[in-house]
DNA sequence: TTTAGTGCAAATGCTTTGCAAGGGG
DNA sequence: CCCCTTGCAAAGCATTTGCACTAAA
């Protein structure tokens, strides 16, 4: 069996470009290849802990508007590129989605820093919730978040 | 077995008063009883599912100011009595929490309609996230929130 | 070339704060 | 009587919107 020529692979054609995964990932979700869209994915990839809009826009360092970062993350959010994690009421935090395995989140009610939760606490919930549900006939998604005070807060 | 005096139940020093029940339970979280608290949790008592501040403020018909209504619930949180809910990051819910097993939220991404998950489909998570933490020794709480389309906007 | 994305300014909506007056224990 | 709570007005922040301009496909 002949291996296929790389050029059939369709990330080829963008891995000699910079960030050629991140525009694959953009052009598989069917939207634009922007600046902004691939600045923020970098930032995002980056990053070892879901982050605000605002610190996102700061670590862009005026690479975009705010306006157009919340433009951005809307549409990446909206593809499964990014996902959006509502910790409290005062804003909203953005993690990768690409990649990266289901998990939850530890944040501590002191300092507000946040550890992932790999483990699968959460087989089979959606199924399990479903079964108790009279309004919902599907489950689609859940989203579960843990909370203490982590040990540097502890002392 | 001579059965005790009924005055004898702390409670008892309450239920001749309307509200008896609120009032025993702010005492017993050691805060003031005032008429913007008792109207709240009277409110938040004979609602069927979490509502936002607003919501809560027009069915209080100006029994107390906006402002009044964010610091007692404020309060009313702090204490327990009540539990706010992290939906989405454009505004908190608030439900009863007094009177209520542990429970969790199935969510409409449609039209918002909020169903409770009672059954135990979360046994034993905090203890399964700590076994994977790091940075925390003591998980406290947990909050897990279902998302779906309901049936009736399933149509 | 055509549609979608961007920057800037202004608006929106939820929530908080300052301060003087009022009410609970 | 003292301190906590309230109402009103104003401020604060995160996020959204309108509009003219620019860039991706």
């Amino acid at each position: 069996m002949i291996p296929l020529p790389r050029t059939s692979d369709p990330e080829d054609a963008f891995q000699h470009l910079p960030d050629g995964e991140l525009r694959y990932l953009l052009t598989g979700a069917r939207v634009k290849i922007t600046s902004a869209r691939l600045t923020i994915l970098r930032t995002l990839k980056s990053e070892l802990r879901p982050i605000t809009a605002s610190t996102l826009v700061e670590k862009l360092t005026n690479a975009c508007d705010e306006t157009t970062a919340y433009r951005a993350l809307e549409v990446l959010v909206k593809t499964g590129l990014v996902h959006r994690i509502h910790i409290d009421a005062a804003r909203s935090y953005y993690e990768i989605a690409s990649g990266r395995k289901h998990h939850h989140h530890a944040v501590c009610t002191s300092c507000g820093d946040i550890e992932d939760v790999l483990s699968c606490v959460s087989l089979d919930l959606n199924r399990k919730a479903n079964a108790d549900l009279k309004k919902f006939r599907h489950i689609e998604s859940h989203s579960l978040e843990f909370f203490g005070v982590c040990k540097k807060c502890e002392k």
